[in-house]
DNA sequence: TTTAGCACTCAATAGAGTAGAGTGCTAACA
DNA sequence: TGTTAGCACTCTACTCTATTGAGTGCTAAA
């Protein structure tokens, strides 16, 4: 591809993204300097067209970019583009009021992410079938109730009701909860093996009633993992996109936002190890949103991948800014719950 | 308002929920059987439309409730209508299945609301504000983070990570945590004074700088009363209404559905202290939601108000239906809530 | 290789006409 | 006096038909 029609492409491309019409060659020689005239342009098109780099509508129309002129620009012929001061400003600012727990900077992360992007954000947080146990307590409720609460080392608590036998005393739970503490502090949700169970279960052979229910809750936490919480922030951003003006369009799309499970997958699906990962359209294999892009990366909390956040747009999205959004705040958001959770030991 | 009056109004009231449609006077002679011709329907309507019950959304278009005709068929037309056998087996099911802990609880009101009535439902959670504290804990984490958790009688478990000062040692923590669990146990947030502040720091002077940020987040769990998280429940049904075929009312919609602290304020704002409450279209002042009316009603534990419950959806409302279910389902709630948390002590 | 010119295509817009639902009025009827 | 049939009138929604304009592709000339 010569150095023309890539300026070509790139011309068609930021154009499409900033008005959301075809781009004719009349446009373009009229917009961007290129220094030819519209009729040679239009040759270059029609060469851009049988490459299979951008489209039209119908005939007679100007060009759009397909799937693969879009997978051209972002990887070649895209240039990066910082935050401007502002904003990291705002980011800096948002993060220092009011976020005392990871709830709360999962949140803020998903508010900011669409707050700066307009599009529709998705935020992860921290999975805790791979993080580990700080503290188990069983708390007394009355004769045939307990609250059994686990805080995890990354900062969140897991709690769940369950019914006691009336036999057991509070006492009796305490000396629970100190054999629990002793053997599973450390410990990851999903690693947590017969082997231990058995060895607590000897330990405590007298309370096998309510060390059944303990254990059975800290089985379902770690199923909790798939059916995670996901944060989502400017979901209605996405409705001020052009291509969403018809009503069927606005449905599909926001039937797709309330299957949480859907998201997370999706969310997981693409995203490599590590870096900021780009799909476009078709390359979203899980769902049949048409027209639409993601920008996922990982975040992570002392090189541990504990989650992902997101952002999901029409293709015709504003891909350099909301790659460089994306990698600053998966940045920005490794390092703000690091200091929250100080204390992780390697 | 004579009786044939009545039958006209009421003819129109329910035609124009189930169509959408204007409704003239000769469907109603067609569909309703009054025994009279449309002619006299007319002169009927022209009555009605002048004393403001119904009116025409253009010349020569059949007629529409206004607000006041929606409100004199919810006061005085309407017949209640009860919920079906196969509604109320659904209901049972689905709290019997995966509810172990309060927010799930909630959750699941949430979803079977918006599911049985096809409009957009809101669940208010318990108010910690007005529970009581049941178990204060403070667990280490490292040498200059702690844990503070406190387990609230209504089944909810608030918690947030503080700073410590280095001094401190896990031993320190616990005799707090005695402390603490004897003066607060039983005491409702809202109810923690000066008084009992002073007295725990007495018995704590030593620790007063831990003490400073337990109760500093006691304080806050106070205020994060007034922010409390809202649980929505289909949300898009509301798409489906006819009256959102245009993308503009739909963007107002879920702007205002993101706007969780003015959703609190409208569920709160006009439900009196018992029993199900209607409002209809300007009779939710708060917002400018036009043609938009609300279905809502308090749950409460052991007669004690703690939450509310609400269906927002047009003034088009299918009134009876939503209103049985939204009674329906807050004794189903308390009565759900109270089994769960059965140990609560008057 | 580039450019100007020109015929052609197609969506979007605007206008005109039509159909249909519904009203209000009047006069006749029970 | 209340009810009804008849009829002219109103207004929206829909269809059909130009018209406009942006844009292309091709050809021939520079």
């Amino acid at each position: 591809m010569d150095d023309r029609k890539q300026k070509v492409l790139l011309a068609i491309v930021h154009d499409y993204i900033k008005t959301a019409e075809p781009v004719g060659s009349r446009t373009i020689a009229r917009k961007y300097q290129l220094g030819v005239s519209p009729a040679t342009i239009r040759n270059e098109m029609s060469d851009l067209e049988e490459q299979g780099f951008i489209e039209q509508p119908y005939t007679s129309a100007g060009r759009i970019p397909s799937e693969r002129g879009y997978r051209y620009y972002v990887d070649f012929l895209m240039r990066k583009q910082e935050l401007s001061k502002e904003e990291e400003e705002l980011i800096r600012r948002e993060y220092e009021v009011k976020v005392r727990d990871v709830g709360q900077v999962i949140q803020k992360t998903g508010q900011l992410l669409s707050q700066l992007t307009h599009y529709t954000a998705m935020v992860l947080p921290p999975r805790i079938g791979i993080s580990n146990i700080k503290h188990i307590q069983i708390v007394y409720m009355h004769q045939s109730q307990a609250m059994v609460i686990a805080v995890m080392d990354n900062g969140t608590v897991q709690h769940r009701l369950i019914e006691i036998p009336e036999s057991i005393t509070a006492l009796d739970m305490e000396t629970i909860s100190k054999v629990l503490n002793a053997k599973l502090q450390g410990q990851a949700m999903k690693s947590i093996k017969l082997t231990l169970i058995k060895d607590i279960y000897y330990e405590l052979a007298r309370h096998r009633n309510l060390l059944d229910l303990v254990m059975e809750l800290v089985q379902e936490s770690l199923t909790l993992e798939f059916e995670d919480k996901i944060y989502l922030g400017g979901v209605f951003n996405m409705l001020n996109q052009p291509e969403f003006r018809n009503v069927e369009k606005i449905k599909t799309m926001l039937s797709i936002m309330e299957q949480e499970k859907l998201l997370c997958d999706l969310l997981e699906g693409g995203a490599g190890d590590e870096g900021v990962t780009v799909r476009i359209g078709g390359e979203i294999d899980q769902l049949d949103i048409k027209e639409c892009s993601m920008i996922t990366a990982p975040y992570s909390i002392r090189g541990r991948k504990m989650g992902f956040i997101g952002v999901l747009g029409p293709t015709r999205m504003e891909y350099a800014k909301v790659i460089s959004v994306v990698d600053y705040m998966t940045k920005h958001l490794s390092q703000t719950l690091e200091q929250m959770i100080r204390g992780r030991k390697k």
